[in-house]
RNA sequence: GGAGAGGUGGCUGAGUGGUCGAAAGCAGCGGUUUCGAAAACCGCCAUACGGGCAACUGUAUCUAGGGUUCGAAUCCCUACCUCUCCGCCA
């Protein structure tokens, strides 16, 4: 969530923020006038029960006699502070839940827009192969290959879902690997992290902000045991450190973490439906980083160069896209889209989302750090996220990019050493 | 899944209705001493929000949420978590 102080002192600029982020700004009206009421009964309330303290204090020392005369007295009082205790509680958590309604304010440098056709390519990267063939898409390919069954994934689970087989197992545990690696050579911590979380976590991480979303949100939720399925590893890696104030010295921590992804995808379907682009389920290494604020500016431009590396690595053409106000998720600032070529579908696919949530998950999640230059001084953290590679929308690329006319696949080079194959053909 | 025992400050741990934000010890910080260090001794040592220029002061917090009471770390209920035994299990 945002900062109240920030609402209160500046509150043009947070509706200014929700407009551009195509959301009804009136909610501020609201949170302020909630903001005000909770203020002055909390005043109000604090007094009396500062009077009644002090009299229950002498209760202690009073006579039989006169404890029988206070005691009435002092039950109107305390009746009176259990009643303003209660309207305070509503007042706090009416107010809670208007704090979760207002998204983190857009960047500066984040352009104009309501949906993602409003998005800005800012670059080209690699090269974008020439075929003397018509490219097959991925999911003619993998089924000819016996890579991919997708009826049966229908039969057993419903739409969406799909088995992979034979060698595209091995290359999808290859490219997750070779993440992996990757980022374990840069610093990062690599973690597997819990795949359901309680509704609280998904809050913190700015992945609810209503009961609505919990109720009938992208999660799958496993009723029985108040459990959802993340749809990110980001949901168990910004978690973490939740209600801890670390060390400056600590940052930045840098996570990278490996785990199933659930959607539903609620409200997608039609929307390219072929193949593997848009599943229920998929496999992802995802980073994290937790930074000092003055830090992350930086630290969004380091994760994005470190997926384009994987990228580049793989020898994949791609774009990098600015994403507009209107496409920034609940707790982003800042975003940028890696959109990676995929030739058999004849477009390029979002891979990648790289985004600054600055300090607003960890505003909710109460993770803060000490500031060296001031003594007993806290802030909070800012924390960052990006893909690193997430399958099967990397297998599209992969599948599409590398083959070749008679239908078979090459494995890139750096694959290789954990496939142990250099192709994928027919038997 | 069944039965039982618990959750107190950074840690260990005392506290079973009032003077308890909480003894004591450890760790940490400052000082005395020392050429320096250790030891010893003295002092300090939670957070959030509000009021005040400030000294300071009010409120809340003993896992969390409710209840009983004039008053709750202490009694009651619920949730979460931990541990022990049995069962089951990759």
């Amino acid at each position: 969530m945002l900062d109240i102080k920030l609402i209160r002192e500046n509150p043009e600029l947070v509706r200014d923020g929700m407009r551009r982020k195509c959301v009804d700004p009136q909610v501020v009206d609201n949170v302020l006038k909630l903001d005000e009421e909770r203020r002055e009964l909390r005043k109000q309330t604090e007094a009396e029960q500062a009077r009644l303290n002090e009299s229950s204090q002498k209760m202690a020392t009073a006579s039989p006699e006169e404890r029988e005369t206070l005691r009435a007295d002092l039950r109107t009082l305390s009746d009176g502070i259990q009643d303003k205790n209660n309207k305070l509680g509503e007042l706090d958590e009416r107010f809670l839940v208007l704090m979760r309604i207002i998204p983190n304010i857009p960047d500066a440098d984040v352009p104009d827009g309501k949906t993602d056709k409003e998005n800005v390519v800012i670059r080209t990267e690699g090269v974008k192969r020439e075929f003397g063939f018509t490219p097959k898409d991925h999911e003619e390919l993998a089924q000819a290959l016996d890579l991919l069954d997708m009826e049966r994934g229908v039969k057993v689970s419903g739409a969406k879902f799909y088995y992979l087989k034979n060698q595209l197992v091995i290359l999808e545990n290859a490219v997750l690997r070779f993440a992996l690696d990757v980022l374990r050579g840069k610093g990062f911590t690599l973690m597997t992290v819990p795949n359901m979380a309680r509704a609280d976590a998904f809050y913190g991480a700015g992945h609810f902000s209503t009961p609505e979303d919990a109720e009938d949100g992208d999660a799958y939720r496993l009723e029985r045991d108040n459990l959802y399925l993340v749809g990110t590893a980001e949901v168990g890696l910004v978690n973490y450190h939740a209600d801890e104030t670390l060390k400056e010295g600590d940052l930045p921590l840098r996570y990278a973490g490996i785990s199933p992804c659930y959607r539903r995808e609620a409200g997608t379907y039609g929307k390219e439906t072929r193949g593997l682009y848009r599943v229920h389920q998929f496999n992802k290494v995802e980073m994290v980083t937790l930074v000092r604020p003055e830090d992350s500016v930086r630290e969004h431009s380091m994760l994005l160069a470190v997926a384009e590396e994987l990228l580049t690595k793989l020898g994949l053409h791609y774009q990098v896209v600015l994403n507009c106000a209107g496409d920034l998720g609940q707790p982003q600032s800042k975003k940028w889209d890696i959109e990676t070529w995929m030739p058999g579908m004849g477009k390029y696919g979002e891979t990648h989302s790289c985004s600054n949530d600055t300090d607003y998950q960890a505003r909710t999640l109460n993770i803060k750090y000490r500031v060296n230059a001031q003594e007993k001084a806290t802030a909070y953290v800012h924390t960052l996220n990006n893909t690193a590679l997430a399958s099967p929308r990397i297998l599209i690329a992969l599948l599409e990019n590398y083959q070749e006319e008679d239908g078979s696949i090459t494995i890139p080079e750096v694959l290789r050493p954990y496939t142990g194959f250099d192709r994928i053909s027919r038997a």
